[in-house]
DNA sequence: TTTTTATCGATATGGTCATATCGATAAAAA
DNA sequence: TTTTTATCGATATGACCATATCGATAAAAA
């Protein structure tokens, strides 16, 4: 409750929000840390502190009121209010990540994507119009857009970037394999599919090499 | 060169890879890491450690040979050779995924989607079948398939993952807002998307209700 | 009322990682 | 040959974070 909130637990409040909206209105109307720790298989610990960092309205042998907590982790995670936002790099990715609706669900509407080859009219079968990158920097500020999504090819990205930045967007969803610069007081949070990939590869070509004995495992512990 | 390579080492190793292949053939022979951290706008340190993890084939005032580089983060990373997967829950976000054929440049090929509700022949316009949950496990014994992709609602997510391991999975990739328990010799590697859309919407609500004085902003740094 | 107990909130410890600093090295210059 | 210099690799420091531990508290039980 103290106003500042590590990175790390930031990103863990979606997940208990996600469940807390799961309990029906004729539920409990307490939950312990304890109770959502086991139901979503975390740490104890970990989920209280979390709590901790944006509510001090926990008590002892009940937990957290349902709804306030509901509430008040809406208002930390921005995830109330829904902001409006654009996709540049209408490739594979970028019409994969238009079709998906669910991102509303977070507070996030794109409201069109931009590309160097427009599609006329809706010829893309997407329900957002894809227009040409000129027409970003109006367009941004007419509609007032604060978030722009990234998923053009890596060369490109920097450059897009920048006309994000000068069109007013304060926060960038970067999904191109490269550091972005930006001014401090803009956002780059980098998705990179790629370095998850990694991480898989490199878990199974582990185990295909041979595991030289008992392995320890100890990983997401 | 150790043979331990830490998480975030292995994380990055990708996006050194993509900007190395895109060094033509008939470009510079060698690259140092101090050239490679300023074209991706990285430390230069950050970035001589990482590649010192991996190789000991850099050598003063040259740095790396390039094609060198390249072989050996690919077989670090393991997006050298390609690995079979199957995806789960053919919803909104999961037939995203499918018609993304970007992953195979990572070394992921998606053979086959499952799903409750399957959908019969090619009525879903993808190249992928989706396919009844049902047959899962036949299909990944018979496939050797090691990845399986989780975009399934979280109430479903532990369920599917139950199977997909008892199905001879040993890497999960999971899209849902939920941990995931599986034995420790198997990876649970989590996209949380939500939890990346939280940071950018707390970041411009903390702009909105108002900057107290100058930001040190401070992020990504 | 007194005791018990589940839960909260705070403090302490250890691990991982990013950044800074410095000596070692090999190519280029003198 | 000797000197200079760009780069590598290693060590040291500090930040952030996860986990463990413990006293405080309020509801429930006795």
């Amino acid at each position: 409750m103290t106003g500042d909130i590590s990175k790390s637990t930031l990103q863990r409040l979606p997940v208990y929000l996600a469940y807390l909206r799961t309990i029906p209105p004729d539920g409990p109307e307490h939950i312990s840390a304890t109770a959502l720790a086991a139901a979503l298989g975390m740490g104890e610990v970990q989920v209280r502190k979390d709590l901790a960092s944006v509510s001090d309205a926990g008590k002892p042998r009940v937990g957290y009121r349902v709804s306030d907590l509901v509430e008040t982790l809406e208002q930390a995670t921005g995830c109330g209010n829904l902001h409006s936002a654009v996709l540049v790099g209408a490739g594979n990715l970028g019409r994969a990540l238009l079709s998906y609706g669910g991102f509303e669900q977070y507070g996030l509407r794109i409201l069109a994507a931009f590309d160097r080859e427009p599609l006329p009219g809706t010829a893309s079968g997407l329900k957002q119009p894809v227009l040409p990158v000129s027409q970003l920097p109006h367009f941004c500020r007419e509609h007032q857009v604060r978030i722009g999504i990234l998923t053009v090819p890596a060369e490109a990205a920097q450059d897009c970037c920048d006309t994000l930045v000068n069109s007013g967007v304060q926060a960038v969803w970067n999904f191109a394999p490269v550091r972005l610069t930006a001014p401090p007081e803009v956002l780059i949070q980098n998705e990179n599919m790629a370095a998850s990939l990694a991480l898989l590869s490199h878990h199974l070509s582990k185990r295909l090499t041979g595991p030289p004995d008992r392995e320890t495992g100890g990983l997401e512990k």
